[in-house]
DNA sequence: GTATATGCAAAGGGTTTGCACGGTT
DNA sequence: AACCGTGCAAACCCTTTGCATATAC
């Protein structure tokens, strides 16, 4: 896959060095990372990588469509591969946790903003807050 | 209304301030504020007020519930006045503009979500990307 | 060899905090 | 009169940017 991913930088202009695939490769294993913590995982393998580099490497993969980001809760974004089907981001005020779904479970409600409003949602960019089953059970606050 | 408002933070112990009435009512004119945009407003009669006052007496408001935030977007949170029926927010990634539904629609969702996942969503919280009509028409970029 | 990426450090936006003064109760 | 709330300034986090060096092509 890594290089498949080469293949893909070099389509779109773009070089394939090692941050480059080290921060893709970290994204494939930590589904749903904000920068810092994509940055620790690579820390523990190479430690002269930069952040500054993680955000910049990050823009490109998403450039590329080799990854996108969700905004979930109040802090940095969460990266997450392209490669499975898009899914919708529920993330926990409780534990933080975050799970997923097939964004297709939310296609009648997308179809009735579109006739209401007008509007076309893009039900994946934004995580969706709440408590999980858990948290909901011992009534945790945030 | 603005009595309503020195009752309900009487009630939970809090003073009844200048500041807090004043963003309290830009709250409620402007619909959907950054605390930028709030401050502003307030500017425009009252120019001595403080950015940061701004956010401590968001706090408070959301505190005794007269005053909810979404995150939208990138950018700041905006808040809105508690007064209607609860509400989603959809922004235009083109033109900027928020429109509102009423959060009913989404119950279907919300029912389907907590069935697979157990997770109670809180679908209000953040705000929903993607296009409006018109920008949706014309094929804007971001 | 050349243009692009990186590391570093500094700047930038938005939000929070410490402290002394001022205002509400 | 007591205490809570405010203004101001500095600190803080996250993200972006400028620049010289290193490196993929």
């Amino acid at each position: 896959m890594t290089a498949a991913a080469v293949q893909v930088l070099h389509e779109h202009g773009y070089r394939a060095t090692p941050q480059r695939l080290l921060v893709l490769a970290a994204v494939g294993e930590l589904r749903h990372a904000t920068p810092e913590q994509i940055l620790a995982h690579i820390h523990q393998t190479s430690p002269g990588v930069n952040l500054s580099t993680v955000y910049r490497v990050l823009e490109v993969l998403e450039d590329v469509d080799l990854v996108t980001h969700a905004h979930i809760g109040s802090g940095s974004a969460t990266y997450h591969a392209t490669d499975g089907p898009a899914h919708l981001h529920f993330r926990c005020g409780g534990c933080g946790r975050v799970q997923s779904l097939p964004a297709i479970i939310a296609e009648p409600f997308v179809q009735q903003v579109r006739e209401r409003l007008g509007f076309h949602a893009d039900v994946t960019h934004a995580g969706i807050d709440g408590r999980c089953r858990e948290c909901a059970a011992t009534q945790e606050q945030p």
